[in-house]
DNA sequence: TTACTATATTCGAATATAATAATATACGAA
DNA sequence: TTCGTATATTATTATATTCGAATATAGTAA
């Protein structure tokens, strides 16, 4: 099957979701949620101890990254579990760790 | 050998450092900008002309992705050309947009 | 030297993002 | 019902990012 050429406008259109949903990575509180769910099932109250931020933040941080899709959330009684969304996000994080850690040596 | 372990502060210092170089990531242009270079050197008004942005502003974006480590360029003459400055860049763009394009999907 | 071309830098206005405080909601227990 | 706890939302303010216009620099050619 023959993939569709794509304009310079269609191009750039695309790069836009993909900066877009990139955006919920730049943040390092963002980038300790994925690293601590990456090792399983977390409550708020939970991340918010391990990653040493106060509740109302990690709120907003939790609903950015479910937002552009990378978490997602499940109630259960008073508590709500955070988890990826797709198996592929943790392998995709130890991946950028491996060659941001690179390039920032050079 | 055995890895250090981490305080809360210093497990979010880190992430900042790779929240801070994927900041690189975020934006259409600067995307782009890593699609072309995927495929081999290219100078900057090649780069202008493919992705359709002005020079000064291709030029502000090539110089932050240089600052973060993403490119490196060489002068030749008149021309500045760009290329990644780590083999690794392409793979982990791929994987990127493998796992964007599904979480998007969702 | 002057003229021309390719690229980089600087500055300001517009816009986006972040942190905190205050408030709201949702649920369980009593 | 009321109280207490877990989480979410909103408003405000501070800070960062973006773009384009103007300007600067660096190289080539005449």
């Amino acid at each position: 099957m023959r993939e569709k050429i794509k304009s310079v406008e269609e191009k750039l259109e695309q790069a836009d979701q993909v900066a877009e949903c990139l955006k919920a990575l730049t943040h390092p509180v963002r980038i300790r949620i994925l690293q601590e769910l990456k090792n399983g099932v977390k409550c708020v109250s939970e991340l918010s101890e391990r990653i040493g931020v106060n509740q109302t933040n990690l709120s907003q941080h939790l609903g950015l990254l479910r937002n552009y899709g990378w978490v997602k959330k499940k109630k259960r009684a008073l508590y709500v579990y955070y988890s990826l969304s797709d198996e592929g996000i943790g392998i995709v994080l130890n991946k950028i760790y491996e060659v941001v850690y690179r390039i920032e040596l050079k």
